[in-house]
DNA sequence: GTAGATTGAGTTGTGCACAATCTGTTTCTG
DNA sequence: CAGAAACAGATTGTGCACAACTCAATCTAC
């Protein structure tokens, strides 16, 4: 067996994917009962906590564009969970707004954070606000990355 | 406008899904020139590190099932970067191994690990070592969830 | 040795992520 | 004002993730 590895991005980006993974599979588990998968559950959280709003900021706080968005909140309409009209000031525009059933969710999902919370150990284990910054640091650096690959290739 | 809101797990879980999926980017920017996606990439990763395996093996080390890996292979081995062969001892079991190309990509892709750990600024701004321990906490916390809903949100 | 359980891959169906493209507005500009 | 450009959202196509299922090969018990 071969002495300690260094660490590598491979092992980092392998462990945030695979963090990643359990994360949706936790909280796939918790959600089963009301039949809603992890982004449908963040879209509903954003809109819960901003209020309604066009689909085009909604994909600017959860970072997906429309191809993600409009067949997800297509299912969530389907459900009657949100509701979608085109604004009558400019008609290019769809708000998107949470129905009264959406709105109910919020306080039967409101245990949900703290038992993921929980779950992962926060405040006790791992040290919340520490990751959450290098998670930031991470994405961003990343989105560098995917917008200029030469900056880490050596520019050609 | 209120006070400092606490870490929460939404903030943690959202900020996981964001990093993980600039990475599976920054990885596409950077592995478009050979046809490759992220997962691919690892697979190959795999084999050429721990040597040719069989489809289960290879599920354990990734943490996929079938359903992920049987058409992500048939591509590869469509690209002709992996061969699959069915074995002779037990015909139920398909041995994946790299082709000579598949050989190669290792070589032209060597210049990977270092250029994403100098985007990710890793052992410069960021602790590797740390936050690895950190996210297969996470991962292990979370699987325990998915498997036990109830352990979090109080046994029913 | 055979019946039944188990195993390893593959297949099917749903949903998310993302690139590319399209459609209908709106706004900018000549 | 007319045409060009920009914009919001939807659609299409590819690939991954995962549940549920099928099927053949193998193993276990009897």
């Amino acid at each position: 067996m071969p002495a300690a590895k260094p660490i590598t991005d491979e092992m980092v980006c392998f462990a945030l994917y695979s963090a990643a993974r359990a994360t949706t599979q936790a909280y796939r588990s918790l959600l089963e009962p009301w039949g809603l998968t992890y982004p449908q559950y963040l879209v509903l959280v954003t809109l819960w906590v901003e209020g309604p709003q066009s689909v085009k900021d909604l994909g600017e706080r959860m970072q997906l564009d429309s191809g993600t968005l409009s067949p997800l909140l297509a299912r969530l309409e389907r459900d009657e969970l949100v509701e979608r009209r085109r604004s009558d000031a400019d008609a290019r525009v769809v708000r998107v707004s949470p129905t009264a059933r959406g709105d109910e969710l919020r306080t039967e999902l409101a245990h949900l954070p703290a038992a993921v919370a929980r779950g992962l150990g926060l405040g006790d284990t791992v040290d919340g606000a520490q990751l959450l910054a290098t998670l930031h640091g991470i994405t961003a650096s990343m989105h560098a990355v995917a917008d200029d690959p030469s900056s880490v290739t050596g520019a050609p």
